[in-house]
DNA sequence: ATATAAATAGTAATCATTACTACTTACAAA
DNA sequence: TTTGTAAGTAGTAATGATTACTATTTATAT
């Protein structure tokens, strides 16, 4: 892999902040430090950062948000202003129930919390 | 809300099936019965199933899907095949520890484990 | 029967994302 | 150091899912 100054930006974007951000928003950031790159240069290395393993993807309803935090974690997702926060919560399924149940063999849990965050509580 | 059999074959198409059709499958199905219903008349009415009660929709990774089953329950997702298979595993999480944790008031669960269907057992 | 607002078919538009293409650039080898 | 070349980019076109628009049809209340 060659090295891109674009990538690197992308990279630090996605990596210094915890909004989960979309494509658009990592693209106007990026902007304001390469004014003229494009959008699909972001949204190409996005993939690049995901499937090498420095960034992770979440979808949410119908649009693709990023997240530099790479451990495994799951979220809070307020249903008012969308935020997504990360949290340490643990999933804990019986495995065993859902082969013998199912006949499926589970491999990853991916779940979020609907709820309102703080901003929200008068 | 006024009858409409458009809506009526939709539904019980919805209804008929356990394999969490998207809007597209729904539409072909409906053009066997209705042969010139339009797509926009499917996610219209779709979309009022869904704002009634009478299905739900299951956000998946960008498409979304239809659900005849409005019991509450999660779904196991074959990562092979793309099959959503009906469960009735329960999330149990820490509420309190959300709210003295997070600040977060939660509401809802959202879930769904990945893994492989029988049909990839060899 | 008639009026009328709701619903439809057919089509255009939107939104997120991906594909294409001519140009640029990192970097390896001469 | 130049130079060759393939990887990467900017800019734009295309795609796929969904929504909006509009003229026409239809359920249903009077
Ligand atoms: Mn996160
Ligand atoms: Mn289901
Ligand atoms: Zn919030
Ligand atoms: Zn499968």
């Amino acid at each position: 892999m060659r090295y891109s100054y674009q990538r690197e930006v992308i990279k630090n974007i996605v990596c210094s902040t915890k909004s989960h951000p979309n494509a658009e928003w990592v693209f106007c950031e990026a902007k304001k430090q390469i004014e003229n790159i494009s959008l699909g240069t972001v949204y190409r290395n996005l993939k690049i950062l995901e499937n090498t393993g420095k960034i992770k993807s979440i979808h949410d309803d119908n649009q693709v948000r990023y997240d530099g935090n790479i451990d495994d974690h799951h979220h809070l997702k307020c249903v008012e202003c969308g935020a997504l926060i990360d949290t340490d919560i643990q999933s804990n399924f019986d495995r065993k129930k859902i082969i013998d149940d199912y006949d499926f063999e589970p491999n990853e849990v991916k779940f979020f919390i609907l709820g309102k965050c703080k901003k929200h509580t008068k």
